[in-house]
RNA sequence: GCCCCGGUAGCUCAGCUGGAUAGAGCAACAGCCUUCUAAGCUGUGGGCCACAGGUUCAAGUCCUGUCCGGGGUACCA
C-alpha cells in the first residue's frame, strides 16, 4: 500500500476517534526532508473547530495514531501544528521493490478500467496546413489521451471536421480561381478566399491530373483541395506521432437525418424559432445576451447546428468520459453547444470541455499575427521539421494550456540545443549507460537487494520522488493538465542528475553497487513511462 | 459594455486540493571532467508574486475592486 493513502486511513481513524471531523485531510509531500517525508497541517485547519491550540491537537491526534511501523518509522509535530511522518526503511525497500517487479505497470490505479473515453482534438477544418496553433492542441489531446489510457480508459481519438459549410465552398472557389489563373483564364478570386501558396500548388496539381478542362463550379476543387489537404494534415500529425482513431464527419449528421431531428426537437421545445429569413437559437434561455443564428436565410447551417447532432451522437455512442479540446475562439459556442443537447434530454456531465489558450509568434521581436485565410502562418510541419517531435512535443506540454504561449522563433533555434527535454532524455541515456556497464561487471538488477544501504540525501530523495509517481498520475488525470506529469519529470531527472555528480554506482562494496543499481533501473523505468505519456522517446544513449 | 484567460527574477515560464525559507530554464559571473556520457553538477547575483482591500492560525494560491495584456462577443469556424 501506498504510503500517503496508508496515512490518510490513519489520520481518519484518529480523527474520528477524537471525535472530529475527518474530511479533507491534505496530505503533502514536505518540501524539507529534514522535517520528514510526508506532513498534514490537519491539525490546524480543525483548530478553531476544536477550540484548542494546533499544537494540542497536533500531539493529540500523534498520542492516538495506529501506526505500521513497516511503513512509518516516527512522527513528530512541529510549530505551528504539523504533524509529520518519516517512512521506514522497510516501506522505502518496498517502493524500489515495486518499481522494479511491476516495471511499465508502476504506478497505475486502473481508475478508468471498464469505462471508455473519447477525446475530440484538432479538428480543423481541411482549408489548409495545420499551423502552430494547431500544433499545440494536437499535442495537448494526444497527451491528454495517453493520460486516460495509462489510467485503463478505452479511449477513442477523434477527429470532427466540418466539409459541408461555407469554409469549404470557399476553398474550392479560391482553387478554382487559382486554376484558371495558371491557365490564363479570366478568373473571379473570392472576396474572403484563402491566400496561402498551397492553394496554388492545388491548382497547378489538378492541371497535371485532371488536364485543363474543368469548367467553372466543377466539384472536382473543391473534392480535389479537401483530400489533398486532408492528407497534409495527416502526415503533419504523423510526423509528431499522432494518430486519430476516428474522423468523424458533419456531413454524416445531414445524411443520417440527425441534423433535422435536432433542429425539430428544439423547434418542439420552442427553442427555435424563425426571424429575418434565418432560424434561430433561444440562447437567451441558457443565459446568454442574444439569441444566435442557428441556419442562415440563405439556408446553409451554422457551425452550431452540426455540432449539437454531433455531441448527441457522442453521448449515444456511449462515452463515460467525452473530453473536448478547443482554441479560445471557442469560448463563447461551446456552452451554446452543451445547453442545447442538455434541452434534448441528454445528460452532459460525460463533457469535460478544456480550452486552450492561443499560440502567438514571434519573428524579429515582432508578433506575427497568422491566419489561414491569409495565407501567413507557419505549419506544424515546418516547426517539426527545424526540431524534430520531442522538442515540439515538450515545448507544447511544458506551458499550463491557460497560458498565452510565446514562441520565438528566432530563439527556438538556440534553444533547441539547450532544450529541457534533451534534459529528461539525459537522464535515461545515461543511466542505460550506466546499467550497460553494470552488465560487464556481472552486476544485475535485483527487486530484492538491500535498499537500506541507500542512506544518502540524493537518494532518499529520489525513493521519495519514485514512491509519488502514482499520485503525480492520479493529479493528472483530475486536472488533465499533462504539464504536472512534465514537472514530475523534470524533477526526477534533477534528482537523478544531482545523485549522479555526487556518487557512482559501480563501487568496490557489491552490495551497494545492486542497490545503486536497483535505484537507478527504477528511475529509468519511471522515467520512460512517464515520457511514453508525453510522446517523448527516451533514448538509450545521446 | 459584457464574458473567458493571463500578469511571479532581465527574458520564457513552473508553483500539486491555501501550508513551513517562492522555483526551473535561458541570460550574467565563478568553480567542477586521469574515475559509470560535462546535453551534467556546484556556487553567486537577481523578487513589494501587477496594485489596493478582504477572508484565514496561514494567501503567489480563495473573495471583491482597479490597472495592464490576450481572446471572444458574426446569418465565420
Amino acid at each position: 500500500m501506498n504510503l500517503r493513502a496508508h496515512l490518510q486511513h490513519i489520520l481518519t481513524e484518529a480523527l474520528t476517534s477524537l471525535g472530529l471531523e475527518a474530511k479533507n485531510i491534505a496530505i503533502l509531500p514536505t518540501k524539507d526532508s529534514s522535517l520528514g517525508d510526508f506532513s498534514t497541517s490537519v491539525a490546524m485547519t480543525l483548530a478553531g473547530q476544536a477550540k484548542k491550540s494546533p499544537l494540542k491537537i497536533a500531539e493529540e491526534i500523534k498520542a492516538v495514531l495506529t501506526l505500521d511501523a513497516t511503513m512509518v518509522s516516527s512522527v513528530t509535530v512541529t510549530p505551528p501544528g504539523f504533524i509529520n511522518f518519516i517512512q521506514s526503511d522497510s516501506y522505502s525497500q518496498s517502493v524500489l521493490n515495486s518499481v522494479i517487479t511491476n516495471r511499465s505497470a508502476f504506478g497505475q490505479d486502473f481508475q478508468g478500467k471498464g469505462k471508455r473515453a473519447n477525446v475530440e482534438y484538432v479538428s480543423a477544418n481541411p482549408t489548409g496546413p495545420l499551423t502552430v496553433g494547431h500544433g499545440r492542441q494536437a499535442i495537448l489531446g494526444d497527451t491528454i489521451s495517453n493520460i486516460l489510457d495509462w489510467h485503463g480508459f478505452d479511449v477513442t481519438r477523434e477527429y470532427y471536421f466540418n466539409d459541408a459549410g461555407r469554409q469549404m465552398r470557399v476553398l474550392g472557389e479560391s482553387v478554382e480561381a487559382r486554376y484558371f489563373e495558371h491557365l490564363g483564364k479570366p478568373f473571379d478570386f473570392p472576396e474572403e478566399g484563402y491566400q496561402g501558396s498551397y492553394i496554388k500548388e492545388i491548382a497547378k496539381i489538378i492541371i497535371d491530373e485532371h488536364g485543363k478542362g474543368l469548367h467553372s463550379g466543377s466539384i472536382e476543387f473543391r473534392e480535389f483541395a479537401e483530400k489533398f489537404i486532408f492528407e497534409d494534415i495527416k502526415s503533419s500529425l504523423k510526423s509528431i506521432g499522432i494518430k486519430h482513431d476516428v474522423f468523424s464527419n458533419e456531413k454524416s449528421f445531414y445524411e443520417s437525418g440527425a441534423i433535422e431531428k435536432v433542429v425539430k426537437e428544439l423547434r418542439e421545445k420552442n427553442l427555435v424559432y424563425e426571424k429575418d429569413d434565418a432560424t434561430w437559437l433561444r440562447t437567451t434561455e441558457f443565459g446568454k445576451e442574444k439569441d444566435r443564428v442557428l441556419i442562415k436565410s440563405s439556408g446553409e447551417p451554422t457551425y452550431r447546428l452540426p455540432d449539437i447532432a454531433y455531441h448527441c451522437d457522442k453521448l449515444d455512442r456511449g462515452f463515460d468520459l467525452a473530453v473536448d479540446i478547443f482554441g479560445a475562439d471557442h469560448m463563447d459556442t461551446y456552452p451554446d453547444v452543451l445547453s442545447a443537447v442538455e434541452a434534448l434530454g441528454h445528460d452532459i456531465t460525460p463533457f469535460k470541455v478544456l480550452i486552450h489558450q492561443f499560440v502567438t509568434l514571434l519573428k524579429n521581436g515582432e508578433k506575427v499575427k497568422m491566419s489561414t485565410r491569409k495565407g501567413d502562418f507557419v505549419t506544424l510541419k515546418e516547426l517539426t521539421e527545424s526540431f524534430g517531435s520531442d522538442v515540439v512535443r515538450y515545448f507544447f506540454i511544458m506551458r499550463g494550456m491557460n497560458s498565452h504561449l510565446n514562441f520565438d522563433l528566432d530563439l527556438a533555434q538556440d534553444q533547441s540545443e539547450k532544450n529541457p527535454v534533451f534534459y529528461l532524455q539525459y537522464a535515461h541515456a545515461r543511466i542505460c549507460n550506466i546499467i550497460n556497464r553494470c552488465k560487464a561487471e556481472e552486476l544485475s538488477v535485483n527487486p530484492d537487494a538491500d535498499f537500506t544501504l541507500l542512506m544518502e540525501g540524493p537518494e532518499k530523495e529520489l525513493i521519495r520522488k519514485l514512491d509519488q509517481f502514482q499520485h503525480t498520475m492520479e493529479a493528472a488525470l483530475e486536472s488533465l493538465e499533462p504539464q504536472i506529469v512534465l514537472n514530475y519529470l523534470q524533477d526526477l531527472a534533477g534528482n537523478f542528475h544531482k545523485f549522479y555528480a555526487e556518487y557512482r554506482v559501480i563501487t568496490d562494496d557489491k552490495n551497494l553497487s545492486e542497490a545503486r543499481l536497483g535505484l537507478i533501473e527504477s528511475v529509468k523505468i519511471v522515467l520512460a513511462s512517464g515520457m511514453g505519456i508525453l510522446g517523448i522517446s527516451s533514448p538509450a544513449r545521446m
